[in-house]
DNA sequence: GCGTCTGTTTGCGCCAGCGCAAATTCGATC
DNA sequence: GATCGAATTTGCGCTGGCGCAAACAGACGC
């Protein structure tokens, strides 16, 4: 196995204050994996035997229920952790992740997770307050899901998304990753028909531009109003 | 302040590897407090200059929208922390604690957290595999708010309740701190009609006794089915 | 023991959004 | 550029559960 470049992850938060040498010794035991668009990466309830950091590409956290159900958990994006579940005690993934797009990963055997925690400086940290930050957001998406009509939610959903992941266009700013209505539907518990009524209709009132597995805003003000449950104007 | 005695918290889980003297300095810089039923504790967004221990009794944790609307996001137990905003990088608390009984809980300034992590074996980690285990839970939760129905949502929560919170009567196994219709509303996103409509048909069918803020399952097993989605025979 | 307040029950009408089904369009592939 | 499959659109009917409103019942203070 060549060694791979420092610089792959120089930049990154979670190695913020790490030491040459640390990144270094990281790399070394890295495993580095391409992964084809709608490969699974892990399986949910599988046993957890890496983790896994994101260098390039989408991807998405899907739980299944009993009854065949999806609904997706959270997108990752470059530079941060997926299947960190060893950091929190359990032995298996909580959910299944599954590349939106052709991604480059590095990988780990979860063996190494303690030798991590104590040897790089502020990983242990970063490692928890993103665990943090991830149940504030899951919590505040209970919230809107326990009050929330479905459009504000979808609303909601496709800015997020926008912010988070979103490329400047000519348009407005666009997801940059394929996302059918299916997904969208599956992150705001509906059916892909409502979300693309929804879509049209915001469509119509020059809201946002989509197609096929594409979402652009173009007027980010107006869908916020929607979000936030006072009735666009227009 | 006289000195709290050990035995208050050398039980806990959360002290397991702690030593003596540990406790017994983590106790000497703690404030006890009184907490009369449906006093808030802490308040959502305000500065989170103190983190809590729940000696005894049951905690609300509930989140409010600026619509006005109330989501229970869960209930505390005895010893239990609460108040940990600070170990996730936030410096405001991100939900409104108030006791759902009287209640006793040990204080501390926030800025002994560090100190905490730092001179009791275990307590970070212990205190981490709770967030971690409360991430897990909320995300169940949302998958639930996603792709179930009312009836089993209102089953599935009191199912929960029941366990986690239950005392055996004769009867069956109530939940031991009053709970209303309108409680079990804002932990499934409904209304407390439809809670109350929902309870009176089980009591119809002996599955539950109910009263006034008080729940008894009677018949947790056809109560599972229930929540389960298969229809409840009878 | 009496009034009051909070929590609960229940009836009724309505509608947001689902389920089903069929048509259509867009990309990708050969 | 013809073919095929997947994603999307759209119509239509139905219903779970909400909103409103009013009556009711326990618990608690005085």
């Amino acid at each position: 196995m060549s060694q791979l470049d420092r610089s792959l992850i120089a930049g990154l938060p979670l190695f913020r204050t790490a030491k040459p040498e640390d990144l270094d010794r990281v790399l070394s035991s890295a495993r580095s994996l391409r992964v084809a668009k709608d490969t699974t990466i892990f399986e949910e309830e599988a046993e957890g035997h890496s983790f896994f950091l994101l260098l390039d590409g989408h991807v998405r956290v899907v739980k299944t229920t009993p009854g065949g159900d999806q609904v997706i958990v959270r997108y990752i994006s470059a530079g941060e952790l997926i299947g960190i579940a060893h950091a929190m005690g359990r032995t298996t993934y909580p959910a299944s992740a599954v590349a939106a797009v052709d991604c480059v990963v590095l990988a780990w055997p979860s063996a190494m997770w303690p030798e991590f925690m104590a040897q790089i400086p502020g990983f242990g940290e970063t490692t928890y307050q993103t665990v943090g930050s991830r149940l504030q957001d899951v919590q505040a998406r209970l919230v809107e899901m326990s009050t929330e009509q479905v459009e504000q939610r979808v609303a909601r959903v496709v800015l997020r998304l926008a912010e988070q992941n979103g490329r400047k266009t000519g348009e407005g700013v666009e997801i940059d990753f394929p996302i059918s209505r299916q997904d969208i539907a599956e992150m705001t518990g509906t059916t892909l028909h409502t979300v693309s009524r929804l879509l049209a209709a915001w469509e119509a009132k020059g809201l946002v531009k989509s197609g096929r597995q594409r979402v652009t805003v173009v007027e980010a003000g107006r869908l916020q109003s929607l979000a936030e449950g006072r009735a666009a104007s227009t």
